[in-house]
DNA sequence: TTTGACGTTTACGTTAACGTAAGATAACCT
DNA sequence: AGGTTATCTTACGTTAACGTAAACGTCAAA
């Protein structure tokens, strides 16, 4: 009922190895308690993970995605903080549109080249009908 | 007014080493023709180099960029190529498919976290006013 | 003619992000 | 008690993508 997950649990679920998910931890990225020797992993940890998956597959480094997840945990009185906080999150905002108009750019290149590539494609079809 | 390019002139234009260049095409990246020991690159390569660049912003592996480059070069009239082509285009397009979204929601999570904070920063502000 | 500015090859070094293996511990099953 | 299974720490290995350095070639300007 505590809501708690072991590691080899978590590996499944995002399809990755117990040895990345300890590797996580070593840079930082996680943090979970232990019981005893053990680690577990409240539902907080988890969300964490999810969050560094989906940066890993915006092709962020993992120091980067460091930084991101980081920004969900400031702490709202210092002001010093904040002010850099919003730096870096419009850094990052910056980052990740420039990102948006180059797979936009990409995504409608393929789109023309797979228009052309299939109708020279059924051409070859209506050829070997005959 | 051949048009052409030496290899640091391009290095500059794109903001990365001598080294990195020869080392793509190394990889089978570029293929640049010779005047004697010289590479001289062509506009072709030059377009080659930004499409490199791109993939690399997208977190594409050298690989990857490869596979995707030699999307532009296909023979239009093998009929098995054209076929495995389109298959390759389809797998890259659900690849950016799915990193778009990722953005999506990675800006709006910002978006918003942004918002609270310089709200909370604009408070803080206020306090100080008196 | 020598001195740069630019280019070449060859090769060893480096960092990130894990993989892999060894050996110890601890809980659970039979 | 003995065996299986999951976990732990420690540590060396590996791949990608270059960096860095040595040692050499070449061509035009001073």
């Amino acid at each position: 009922m505590s809501d708690t997950y072991g590691i080899a649990e978590l590996a499944r679920e995002f399809d990755v190895t117990t040895r990345t998910i300890r590797f996580y931890e070593d840079k930082g990225l996680l943090a979970p308690l232990r019981k005893g020797q053990r680690r577990v992993y409240a539902p907080r940890d988890r969300v964490r993970l999810r969050l560094i998956m989906r940066g890993k597959r915006l092709g962020f480094s993992l120091e980067e995605i460091r930084e991101l997840i980081d920004l969900y945990d400031v702490d709202p009185t210092e002001v010093t903080q904040l002010r850099h906080f919003l730096e870096k999150i419009r850094e990052h905002k910056a980052v990740l549109t420039r990102r948006q108009s180059d797979i936009h750019e990409t995504l409608n290149e393929m789109g023309r080249i797979e228009a052309q590539c299939s109708s020279l494609l059924s051409d070859k079809q209506k050829q070997r009908a005959h």
